[in-house]
DNA sequence: GTTTGTCTGTCCGCTTCCGTACAGATGACA
DNA sequence: TGTCATCTGTACGGAAGCGGACAGACAAAC
């Protein structure tokens, strides 16, 4: 489903191999510990409204994100998906499994294209449970991603969908170089759980502040700070 | 804050002392863990409405539930409070402790009367350091509760006041001995946060089909099964 | 028994968003 | 250059829930 690059068939792709360290939760590990995982560790490219995992599917491999952004999402009946939170290269794909799960409920799905550090889920486990450096940063970083949930739930209850979608551009943005990324208004409601033509209203709106600018699946930040001004105050507390 | 029962000094409570085992993680836990354990663990009462630990507050001690309902909810600026998820006797207050965090965003409060057994974060961390069977079943435990927060940012987004209220009677139910339970509209509102006129409109619907009883502060559960279907799937989903 | 504070049912106009639909704009590709 | 699939803007009636308000019902306290 993901693209491997292995390194025999691709040897000279430099921008893929050898970035783990662009993960914040591999950086953090002590080299000890890095050097007994390193091997185990192979990048692969993410690509843009690939799926990660699906819901119920057995999670064989959890990935260390280095570059571009992951959703998780609940599913509901009826075809529609509400956005549980956003996973860049502060984290990892895939974390459940440490937890004791084989798979969870959500899906996860490329929402920026990028790139991450693949790792076989037993290896993963084996590391875990020696209970080091690593096992604390990923607990640490399932706390984090816990709290951005129950914001989030929070958030769908109580405010406006534009003031959801500017939180929601920045969270992106906040996990993306540049000011630019690839989005359909298609795909955006279906992160905020709204209609399309939802979040073609609520575009308009940001436009029309010069806050955003919006063409056919390119959507440029113009203004950041302006932008947090219209987001909910999810965005702020959420940065505590 | 919350009632604390020393032995020494009400030796004769016997409906507190001892029943550890009335919690699912306690429970399963290895006798030779519990035996480690056993003696940092202290009953306490969970009375209705009191608060456990209030956002940003340290937490200096964690609760497993032997008996009644914690909430967690996130708190929005202009006092408006939403409900994240609930926590009974098959689960811990407190379990960001051992991910690695001292406090929450969260506010936990008791929403449903019961005990607990009181334990000192510290020890707790000291235990969960060992890596045993403690450790896994609290990691489960937390995935779990991901799992239902997830489940309710969604639900709070796409489903209606008197689903989210039958859902979530259940999801009491299911953590209380008895049909019957203490809870004022007012109350109610702020775990779906809606309105309190809201509450009272979903309840009337329920209660016309004879589902559920309401009078000045008690909910009765008439139609268990009655209430699972007029409840969103979310309850459903959570299940499996 | 009366008072008082709390809890509940209901109403109003208003805002937000939905479901659906359709036309125009854009960009890729032949 | 023209064609075509895709993406976007906008419109409409209707549903749901809001903020605010008020009166009646109830229970506990005096």
């Amino acid at each position: 489903m993901l693209e491997s690059h292995s390194p025999n068939k691709n040897s000279n792709n430099r921008s893929l191999a050898g970035d783990s360290k662009a993960n914040k939760i591999l950086r953090a590990v002590p080299q000890a510990e890095f050097d007994r995982i390193d091997s185990k560790l192979h990048p692969v490219a993410l690509k843009y409204g690939k799926t990660v995992y699906l819901p119920e599917q057995e999670i064989e491999h959890v990935y260390f994100v280095t570059e571009g952004v992951v959703s998780l999402l609940a599913s509901l009946e009826a075809g529609a998906t509400v956005e549980a939170g956003v996973i860049g290269s502060e984290g990892i794909v895939g974390f459940p499994v440490v937890l004791g799960a084989n798979s969870t409920p959500h899906q996860a799905l490329v929402q920026g294209a990028g790139t991450a550090m693949k790792m076989p889920a037993n290896e993963l486990k084996v590391e875990f449970k020696r209970g080091g450096m690593l096992h604390d940063l990923i607990l640490q970083y399932t706390n984090k991603l816990f709290i951005q949930v129950a914001q989030t739930a929070a958030c769908n209850r109580v405010h406006k969908v534009e003031e959801r979608l500017a939180r929601w551009l920045l969270l992106m943005h906040d996990r993306t170089q540049g000011d630019e990324f690839t989005l359909t208004q298609e795909f955006i409601s279906r992160m905020l759980g709204v209609r399309r033509a939802g979040v073609s209203v609520a575009a308009s709106g940001l436009r029309k502040e010069r806050l955003i600018d919006y063409r056919r699946g390119v959507v440029t930040i113009l203004n950041r700070k302006g932008l947090e001004g219209a987001a909910c105050e999810c965005y702020r507390t959420a940065k505590k």
